[in-house]
DNA sequence: AGCACA
């Protein structure tokens, strides 16, 4: 288990109110939908297009141990849903969901006000219209590029270190998807404020964790190990989160399995690939990567003495020293 | 610098 302060891996709250949800926004009590919701076009009364207001609304009051996907599967009946996600960040979880429409989220801000969330832990939403709207990510595509680290709270320091792999090659396989968000349709679903249900949106992905690291720092990596299809991680900091790490390396390109080990001063991991070059990828590319509960220092990736699953010394076999069994003759490579 | 599991 990891310290207290353990903080799920959510990169991008590059959303919405810094603020706490503490102070109560006036709001109109009983605004309900429009009657006759045509969200392209407000001939008259804003100007603006409807995409410059906010559309997000801020949920409270949610349970502790309430998951992503606990939130998406309640806001995705909702019309107008676009994406969701929670902030763990502070002492209680903050909800945020992004509507298509500011006044499809005043809707479902008014749906959602006082609904009894979790009936044993007497968890009671409180929503309010958000301050700023949810950024959402807008590349579903696996697209480096997509991961742009501006708006990251974290940065250890310098990280264009010159001579650090950059982070161009990260995960092409990986899903390039953090946990919330929704279904990114480019065309809002054909609505109808509560009008009936139509489909749902899916979301489409478990949330899964974001391969991409904070920042990199330089590492000193001297006396490093013959190349092989395990790599050793160190230097991951004091409090580094197992999850995050696990989800972290678990999406590179080629993984196979991870082990952590928890030792007094360190904790250092294992990683197979399925073989030496998706090891040497990471090994390259992400030397010296910083990930949130790693802190402030780079994380040392070398090869591993022993790859997975072979054993130290290679005159006894895996294949068992059978009572009868034939001598050891077969050797690795 | 901290290298386990089979």
């Amino acid at each position: 288990m990891a310290g207290a302060g353990m903080h799920p891996f959510h990169q991008q709250w590059a959303l919405a109110p810094t603020a706490a949800p503490s102070p109560p926004l006036p709001r109109a009590p009983g605004v309900t939908p429009p009657p006759h919701p045509h969200q392209q076009s407000l001939p008259h009364a804003s100007p603006v297009s409807s995409h410059d207001e906010v559309r997000t609304i801020f949920i409270a009051g949610l349970p502790e141990d309430v998951k992503e996907r606990e939130l998406q599967n309640l806001l995705r009946w909702l019309p107008g849903y676009e994406a969701s996600q929670v902030n763990y960040k502070v002492e209680k979880p903050m909800g945020f969901a992004l509507f298509s429409t500011a006044q499809l989220a005043i809707a479902a801000r008014d749906t959602l006000q006082e609904m009894v969330f979790d009936a044993e832990t007497k968890s009671v939403l409180h929503t309010e219209i958000a301050k700023k709207n949810l950024f959402v990510k807008r590349g579903i595509v696996a697209d480096s590029s997509a991961y742009d680290q501006s708006k990251r709270m974290r940065t250890g320091g310098d990280y264009s270190h010159a001579g650090y792999a950059s982070p161009t090659r990260f995960h092409h396989s990986a899903p390039p998807v953090w946990g919330p968000h929704g279904y990114m349709t480019s065309h809002p679903p054909p609505y109808d404020p509560y009008g009936g249900y139509h489909v749902p949106p899916i979301p489409l992905h478990a949330p899964s964790h974001v391969p991409a690291p904070s920042s990199y720092l330089p590492v000193q990596n001297t006396k490093d190990n013959p190349p092989c299809n395990t790599l050793f991680i160190g230097n991951l900091g004091e409090n580094i989160n197992e999850e995050e790490l696990r989800g972290f390396f678990s999406s590179q390109l080629g993984f196979k399995q991870m082990k952590i080990l928890r030792q007094e001063r360190h904790t250092v991991c294992f990683i197979e690939f399925e073989d030496v070059d998706s090891a040497t990828n990471v090994h390259h590319s992400l030397q010296g990567a910083v990930i949130p509960s790693s802190g402030s220092v780079g994380m040392r990736i070398q090869y591993s003495r022993n790859p997975f699953g072979k054993r130290k010394d290679s005159n006894h076999l895996i294949a068992a020293p059978g009572a009868n069994g034939p001598p050891p003759t077969m050797s690795y490579q």
